[in-house]
DNA sequence: TAGTGGTCTAGACCACAAT
DNA sequence: TTGTGGTCTAGACCACTAC
């Protein structure tokens, strides 16, 4: 019954439930409790630290939904075995490839305002013809490049003017415009390269590339970026974690 | 302040919560509550169904983890704009497919006993050279190649023995035998068909494929299943909703 | 039978957004 | 100031598993 010393600050904005999730995760990453062991059960780690237990149950169900964790009844909860990669998450690129400790590098292709088209109006739910932004951009690591993305997003919600998006992800840019995504549905695909592409990704002819195309929502649930990318499969991979409701 | 007619059956084995999820859903698919209109407060909805509030929350909770609907302090709980795609789930292809609608086919191709190579034991946690299960199936629809799967699954633990595989899914085989899947890691990539493979597939030469490796566990955290699978993109994609935590 | 997670109640106080 | 969701408490009873 393994109890790693687990330390609350009532004090701290971040709730209790949160403090213990990071905590129970950090000893599962670092393998203080093994993979396949069982935890204490809920009752007595909520005594223990002195929580209720809905707020126990609040702490394990985020490791639960993180699959890090798998819970049965009449047994006990166990550390689900294999490594534990960094799944697909609600950021973009740039923030994926900076949390996994790659230097990222933009170029901006293309920045303009243009009609949305059936397709855009459609995936963004504005009107057709109405003002969207159009940003092409070249993802690259190590000077390599890894991703040709295209992106729009209505011009009434997002200023998209005064920013240098070579050293900001998109993301991070419309955190600062106090825009938050909540939902994204996204679709991942396979085609041969275009003759434009290939030259911009240095791929050969006809050689295969992963598609992803994302419509994002904010936390009012308005569409506010919908788009097309393409990466080269050598260089990126989509990782997630699928678990059971 | 839209409010479906809400109808709970107390006797029912079926959780208070998951009653009102499921009938909350319907209202948004069938457009009763339209996007981005906001639904009763959490409070006020409880109050109305008799339910207390954790229990309310409970409900909501499902839809958002479903990237149906928003919470926001302060303001409430709206329905995401855009249409509501069946996302990818913690099933196989063949479920995947026959709740499509589709009427998959399949052939076995190979299934024999053989020893965990240094890949396969990593990913199933067992013994390098102990017995598994090595499963090649081909997925048609219409009469059309789809798929190509190739699964592996230790012997101890799983009988293969004495199934139709081509009428059953795997999945569908393994809830059979008590096992029940809880989460599973996905890797999906992209890369060129191979000479083999293009025959089964009927595909060209240098065509892509869309691949995916899956590992499985059960609610126990043992791993039960890896593959490996090459779909033809012109015929499938992944799709998926990811929400903010 | 004992121990576990799953569900549910009936409140409380707080943080944040809109007015 | 009002209304909303976010967090938390202190219990209760039930369903399922293992012994």
């Amino acid at each position: 019954m393994p109890n790693p010393p687990i330390t609350l600050d009532r004090s701290s904005p971040i709730p209790l439930y949160y403090q213990v999730a990071e905590q129970i995760e950090r000893a599962i990453v670092s393998g203080d409790i093994a993979p396949g062991e069982r935890i204490e059960n809920e009752v007595t780690m909520a005594a223990g630290l002195g929580l209720s237990r809905p707020t126990m149950r609040q702490a394990i169900q985020v490791l639960v939904d993180k699959g890090m964790l798998v819970r049965r009844r009449g047994v006990g909860t166990q550390v689900v075995h294999g490594k534990i990669r960094r799944s697909v998450e609600l950021t973009s690129l740039f923030d994926d490839l900076s949390a996994a400790g790659q230097q990222p590098r933009t170029e901006v292709l293309e920045l303009v305002r243009t009609e949305a088209d059936d397709e855009v109006a459609q995936e963004l739910q504005v009107e057709q013809g109405s003002a969207v932004w159009s940003l092409r951009r070249l993802r690259l690591v190590a000077d390599k490049p890894i991703a040709l993305m295209h992106n729009y997003l209505p011009a009434e919600t997002v200023a998209l003017e005064d920013v240098d998006l070579t050293t900001t992800g998109l993301y991070a840019h419309l955190r600062h415009l106090g825009i938050h995504m909540s939902v994204a549905r996204q679709r991942i695909g396979a085609r041969r390269v275009e003759a434009v592409e290939a030259r911009l990704l240095d791929e050969k002819r006809g050689a295969p590339l992963l598609t992803m195309q994302r419509t994002s929502y904010d936390n009012s649930g308005r569409a506010v970026e919908y788009g097309t990318h393409a990466y080269r499969p050598e260089h990126y991979a989509f990782e997630l974690t699928l678990v059971d409701r």
